[in-house]
DNA sequence: CGTACCTTTCGACTACCATCGAAATATCGA
DNA sequence: TCGATATTTCGATGGTAGTCGAAAGGTACG
């Protein structure tokens, strides 16, 4: 279960143009995720700020580093982001109203009926 | 569809402890949403402090003010709300990743089978 | 073992955010 | 209209985030 400031980090990490295009990069890139060098020349980013920002969505534990051979890979972190969903939509519908809530309803079981 | 910038806007909105709580506290009352004064006085914030953050929810499109006789309703957004966490489910289980994924597929149809 | 490449740290600058009291503004009942 | 209550704006202050070049730190290949 997710608190209160473990959303905010979470958040805040993502409340970041170049932050949040690195994490949709990511998750498109899928669980292998990509090395700093890949992302910089995706993202058209220096190095230096490629690493400032990986080590904040780290830190927010919402990606993590993986030594691949002689390449780093920083991997999406799925579930932190599933959490985050959860706690952002706790709450709703709750009182009373969920025939008027517009918050489609996330499924309890992952990807089975894919 | 929902935009970088706008979903830029929308996390850093919320990406601050108060005004998780603030929102947090609007979704929880239910559609009616709850007045400035009743949030000050829950959350235990200066209502200067609270107008503030109650300002930057309702740029960020998260919240929106309603005139309710004498008194003023701040009122959960919840289908920008839904299309934020559509943004950042985007792309997900793309990269023939879908048996590993963590993230919970959401229903496509409202809170029908409540 | 050394060289080359990949990645991070450091330093400095700019800009914006959070907080709150005091004062101004707005709305309604009498 | 007048007064009371509710809400916002203003001003000041302290703190934190984003940016990038230059230099340092690691890692593997030859």
């Amino acid at each position: 279960m997710m608190d209160e400031s473990t959303a905010v980090a979470s958040l805040a990490a993502l409340a970041q143009p170049m932050r949040l295009r690195v994490f949709r990069a990511l998750v498109g890139a899928g669980p292998a995720g990509l090395t700093p060098g890949v992302l910089s020349a995706l993202l058209d980013v220096p190095p230096s700020t490629l690493s400032f920002h990986l080590k904040g969505l780290a830190r927010a534990g919402l990606v993590a580093p993986v030594r691949e051979g002689r390449h780093l890979h920083y991997r999406p972190a799925l579930g932190q982001m599933d959490a985050l969903l959860g706690y952002l939509t706790d709450h709703c519908c709750e009182a009373g109203a969920a025939e008027g809530c517009a918050i489609r309803p996330r499924e309890p079981a992952c990807c089975d009926t894919r």
